[in-house]
DNA sequence: TTGTAATTTCAACAAATGTTGAATATATTT
DNA sequence: AAATATATTCAACATTTGTTGAAATTACAA
């Protein structure tokens, strides 16, 4: 119950939901600090530049994410014996874990999970921090894909995870886009609804476009 | 070729690449003005403030965008006679002009549709500008979808064009993550491998998942 | 308690930013 | 050519921004 952490915590927490929403130019350090309800050195004394307050952010939840994905992966692996998981098998132990992180009573991790979608459609931050800290889990997956549809062409399997990789992104960034769309029949943030459409979506996606 | 409309449309070819790549708070007037080889306040001057140089961008190929595509739409719709076109065209003519329009002599378009990109997976732009702009035409597709899908539930074919709008939009963000992901097999710039992958596994997608 | 290290605040800096009024130049019209 | 409108530049403003040194406060060990 130490206060420094707290303080130090309620910064990354508040650099997290802003991030997130605004982007990194969009923010500045004194919003950071008055959301975390800080003095605007601190930020400074903790982590150094507004970038590394960014990286900080972004590596926080970055390793535990990766451990409960990819166990998510070997738990299905494990079940499916010798042979291997099914495609939708796959794409489920890839996806729930962030359906289950969307709903945490840790609003946090929302937050991180649009700051991600923000980072991974970036063209400056994409290539830098996305492969640098995802990579290697994404490689798992397709890994197993490409066990499970060993006819596929290699090419092709990249592709299709592209197509997934947007499709959660945009699910991630929360825009509420289709709630307008939709006459609000529809709501950016019924998780439950879009990960049960996104899969099967994905998993036709995969077999139909791997073919030949 | 008067030299007025010249200057006024380099302002916003500049501002189009700036903020299609850095976003709009990433990007400022003196970079714009520099980008296009002019004064400062010339931008002020002919759009008024920063944000309405924003909006002036993203109008300018609205226009032109939503005609191309919406004349694709009833191409399709007249080739497939009453019965209506299956969800491959419908697809097809949703995605083809994007393509068309990336690979346009005028690199301008590519920018437009990253700048697109970058909106839609905004959610500070996302519902303000996209749904204004676009929900017309992207309401059209979805009538021809449900007309070629009447079983299918209406909310679920949201969400589906949903997961298609997500994959659509980080094709044209062109991160480069494929790159880095693939080893170098697949390219970001290749458009046409994107299309042709992505076409089967949306058109795949919406099948089985608005199933049931 | 005393002393030391860690944390937090205060204050201020230099640089960058959006915006605008006035001056100048260019084009267009009369 | 003169006059008018349009376009462009110049110069400067008030804010905002990231960053940092020094002071003050708090936690912790001896």
């Amino acid at each position: 119950m130490s206060p420094k952490i707290e303080k130090k915590d309620k910064i990354l927490d508040a650099a997290e939901a802003l991030f997130a929403y605004h982007g990194y130019d969009g923010v500045t350090m004194r919003k950071i600090a008055s959301e975390a309800g800080v003095d605007l050195a601190l930020a400074g004394y903790h982590f150094g530049k507004k970038m590394d307050v960014f990286e900080a952010v972004f590596q926080r939840r970055a390793g535990e994410l990766n451990r409960t994905r990819l166990e998510a992966l070997q738990k299905v692996q494990a079940e499916a014996g010798k042979s291997g998981p099914t495609i939708e098998k796959i794409i489920e132990a890839f996806l729930l874990p962030l359906e289950i992180a969307q709903e945490s009573p840790d609003p946090g991790w929302k937050n991180y999970l649009a700051l991600i979608a923000y980072v991974n459609n970036s063209a400056v931050w994409g290539e830098k921090l996305m492969s640098s800290t995802f990579d290697a889990l994404v490689l798992e997956f397709l890994a197993a894909i490409k066990k499970a549809m060993p006819d596929a062409d290699e090419e092709k399997i990249y592709w299709c995870y592209h197509n997934l990789s947007g499709a959660l992104t945009l699910t991630l960034a929360q825009t509420g886009r289709i709630d307008r769309l939709s006459n609000n029949k529809c709501h950016s943030s019924d998780f439950q609804t879009a990960y049960g459409i996104m899969i099967p979506f994905v998993a036709a996606g995969f077999k139909e476009a791997c073919k030949g």
